[in-house]
RNA sequence: GGCCGCGUGCCAGAGUGGUCUAAUGGGGCGGAUUGCAAAUCCGUUUACCGUCGGUUCGAAUCCGACCGCGGCCUCCA
C-alpha cells in the first residue's frame, strides 16, 4: 500500500510521489532561536521526523517507486534539511518585519536578567548584548534538546552540519536571490537612501494564495487598519512583503547593494531550500512546517522561489501540522502554559515518553499535551520495550523484513496520512499477543521503532548502590540511603509501622519507591 | 467576512458503505501476587457513533440542513 499524505497545496490526500523515489528532498522549517523551544513547536518538528523515518523505512511503500526490490529492502534515503534561524526578526511583524523590537535584542534583556538574578543555567557564560552569541547559546540548546528526542535531522548534522543551515551564514546567497528578483520584475527598490526597503512584487507572481486560499482582494481588504500608511506608502501593493531592509542602527545588519541591513523573513528559506535541496529544476518533494507557517510565510516563500527558477512548483508536497493545545488550553507565551522538553525532564519524565506523547496524536488535529499522556505513554514503551529487548540487537536488524502481520498493519496505517493511533493499536494488539517474545517479534519491533524512534532513545541515567537503584537521573543521596536501610532493617524486624513511615518521608520528598528483585530498591520521582 | 477542520465510551483516540452490539491506550472495578504499597499479570466495565432529514437492500462511514467547538487570515511550530 502505497504512501498517500495531506497536501496543503491541493487540500486533498493524495499519493506521494517523489520526482526520485530513490531518493526524497524534504524541507522543514525550524525554530528560532531566540529562547528554548517548547513542546508545541516540537510536535511540529517531531511529526515531520515521523514522516521521513517512515519514508526511510523498508515498510514504506511509493506509487512511482520502481527500484528492485533488493533495494527497497534497505530503505530510502531522505535528504532533510532543517534550518535554524538566528537572525533575529521583529517582535512586531504585523508589518512585514519592519517595526517593532529584535528580538534577539528581548531575548538578549532577558538573559541579562537572568544574569543579574544569578539564574543563568550553569556552563553558560554569554554577552547578553552580542546577538549572534545569543542566538548560538539557543541554537545549542535546541539541537540538545532535538537529539534528546531523536529528531533525525538533528542527528544527521552532527555529521553533516549542512543539513541545519543559519541563515546568518547565507547572506551572500539571499542577496543572489534578491538581485535575480529584481531583474525579472518581481521585486523592486523603495525608500530614499538611509531607508531602503526592498519588496517582493505579488502582483508579478499571479498564483500569489494558492497555497493559503486567499486572494489578493481578500488579503487587500484585510490589511485594512492594521497596517500603517508609513511602511504602505512605498509599496506597489499592500500584500507586498519585505525582502531586504536598510537599517544600520540594526543589531544584525550586513552591507548590501541596497545599503546596509537584514533580510526579510520569508527570504531566507526559499534560500535555504534552493541552496541545499533543490534540483535543477528548483523543486523539492516535501516542505513542513506548523499551521501558522502557511500564510504568509510559506505562501511568500512559493512565491520567492518559483520567480527566481521559473518553475511553476517548488515544493509538491506541503505537510502541515496542527497546534498543540496544553491540558485543553491554547498555548501562549503571556499565559506560561507551555513546557520546555527540560522542564519535562526535570519531572523525571523519560524522552521516550515526552516523544510518543508528543507524536501520538494525528499531526491534522489540534492534540492536547498533558503530564497524564506523557504516563500513558510511557506505560505503552514499558510493554514495547520488553519484547524489543526479547533479542539483542545485531545484523539481523538489516536483513530484509520478516513478513509478519503486525508489520503490515502498522505500515498499512502510517501509509494513509500517518495514521499513528491506528498504527499502535496494531503494535498494542501485537504485544499484548506475545507470551515469550520470539528473537522475530523482537526485530519487528525494533524495525517499528525506527519509525516511531522511542525505544532507542537515552533513558535517564540510573545509578545503583548496595541497596538503591535510582532512576530518572537521580544521583543517590546519602540520606535517602540512609533511610533505605532502616526501612529494610525495620522490614526484617516486621515493624512494618516504621517501615511504611519511611516511605512516606520518602514519599514527602517527591520520592517513589518500590521493592524490587534482589533486596533493592527503586527510587524514582512522584511523577 | 474569506479559507480550513472537528463533534465516537469516564478520558485520549481508531474506524470513511456490510465481518461495528465499534480497535487500542489510560482510568475505574474484580482477581493473582505483595506484610502493605508500587509494579506486573489475568479478567471486566462503559458508546447504537452532535441533532434532524435524505441516499441505499444496508451508514459512525455518503449527501443536505441545523446545533456546538476549534484553527488560520501578515508575532507564534
Amino acid at each position: 500500500m502505497p504512501l498517500r499524505l495531506y497536501n496543503t497545496l491541493s487540500r486533498r490526500v493524495e499519493p506521494f510521489r517523489p520526482a526520485d523515489p530513490g531518493r526524497v528532498t524534504f524541507y522543514s522549517c525550524g525554530p528560532t532561536v531566540y529562547d528554548d523551544a517548547h513542546v508545541g513547536n516540537f510536535r511540529s518538528f517531531l511529526a515531520a521526523d515521523l514522516l521521513r523515518r517512515f519514508i526511510q523505512s523498508p515498510m514504506c511503500e511509493l506509487e512511482n517507486d520502481a527500484r528492485p526490490a533488493s533495494e527497497r529492502a534497505a530503505g530510502r534515503r531522505v535528504v532533510h534539511v532543517m534550518n535554524i534561524t538566528d537572525v533575529g526578526h521583529m517582535t512586531d511583524d504585523a508589518e512585514g518585519g519592519e517595526n517593532g523590537e529584535d528580538r534577539m535584542a528581548v531575548a538578549g534583556r532577558r538573559l541579562e536578567e537572568a544574569k543579574k538574578a544569578g539564574k543563568l543555567p550553569p556552563g553558560a557564560s554569554i554577552d547578553p548584548r552580542d546577538p549572534y552569541a545569543i542566538a548560538e547559546f539557543y541554537a545549542q540548546r535546541f539541537l540538545q534538546d532535538a537529539r534528546t528526542l531523536g529528531l533525525g535531522v538533528a542527528i544527521d548534522a552532527q555529521a553533516d552540519p549542512t543539513l541545519m543551515p543559519r541563515p546568518t551564514k547565507m547572506i551572500p546567497q539571499m542577496l543572489e536571490m534578491i538581485a535575480k528578483l529584481i531583474d525579472k520584475g518581481h521585486a523592486y527598490v523603495a525608500g530614499k537612501s538611509g531607508q531602503r526597503a526592498v519588496y517582493f512584487r505579488v502582483q508579478s507572481f499571479p498564483p500569489y494564495g494558492t497555497l493559503s486560499g486567499n486572494t489578493l482582494d481578500q488579503l487587500r481588504a484585510g490589511a485594512g487598519g492594521r497596517v500603517s500608511d508609513e511602511n504602505q506608502s512605498g509599496k506597489e501593493h499592500p500584500a507586498d512583503f519585505l525582502l531586504w531592509k536598510e537599517d544600520r542602527s540594526h543589531i544584525m545588519k550586513w552591507p548590501s547593494p541596497y545599503g546596509e541591513g537584514y533580510p526579510g523573513w520569508h527570504i531566507e528559506c526559499s534560500v535555504m531550500a534552493a541552496n541545499r535541496l533543490a534540483g535543477a529544476d528548483g523543486t523539492i518533494d516535501l516542505h513542513s512546517g506548523g499551521e501558522d507557517n502557511i500564510f504568509p510565510h510559506h505562501e511568500c516563500e512559493v512565491a520567492q522561489s518559483c520567480s527566481a527558477s521559473g518553475s511553476p512548483v517548488f515544493a509538491r508536497v506541503w505537510f502541515h501540522a496542527r497546534h498543540l493545545f496544553i491540558n485543553g488550553q491554547k498555548m501562549s507565551k503571556s499565559k506560561g502554559n507551555f513546557y520546555t522538553i527540560r522542564d519535562l525532564l526535570e519531572k523525571g519524565h523519560q524522552a521516550g515518553a515526552i516523544r510518543l506523547a508528543l507524536i501520538n496524536t494525528h499531526y491534522r488535529t489540534n492534540a492536547d499535551f498533558t503530564e497524564q499522556g506523557v504516563r500513558d505513554a510511557q506505560r505503552m514503551i514499558d510493554r514495547w520495550r520488553k519484547v524489543a529487548d526479547a533479542a539483542p540487537a545485531d545484523a539481523a536488524d538489516a536483513s530484509p523484513l520478516p513478513d509478519m502481520p503486525v508489520l503490515r498493519d502498522v505500515a498499512a496505517c502510517l501509509s494513509e496520512d500517518l495514521n499513528i493511533a491506528g498504527s499502535l493499536g496494531a503494535i498494542n494488539t501485537f504485544v499484548s499477543g506475545i507470551g515469550t517474545p520470539t528473537p522475530a517479534d523482537a526485530r519487528a519491533m525494533r524495525a517499528i521503532d525506527r519509525v516511531l524512534g522511542v525505544l532507542s532513545l537515552e533513558r535517564a541515567a540510573t545509578s545503583t548502590t548496595d541497596i538503591g537503584v535510582f532512576i530518572d537521573g537521580l544521583s543517590p543521596d546519602p540520606g535517602v540511603i540512609a533511610k533505605l536501610h532502616e526501612r529494610a532493617a525495620a522490614k526484617k524486624a516486621k515493624d512494618f509501622a516504621r517501615s511504611d513511615a519511611i516511605r512516606g518521608e520518602l514519599s514527602a520528598m517527591g520520592l517513589a519507591i518500590k521493592d524490587i528483585a534482589g533486596g533493592k530498591v527503586e527510587v524514582s520521582r512522584i511523577k
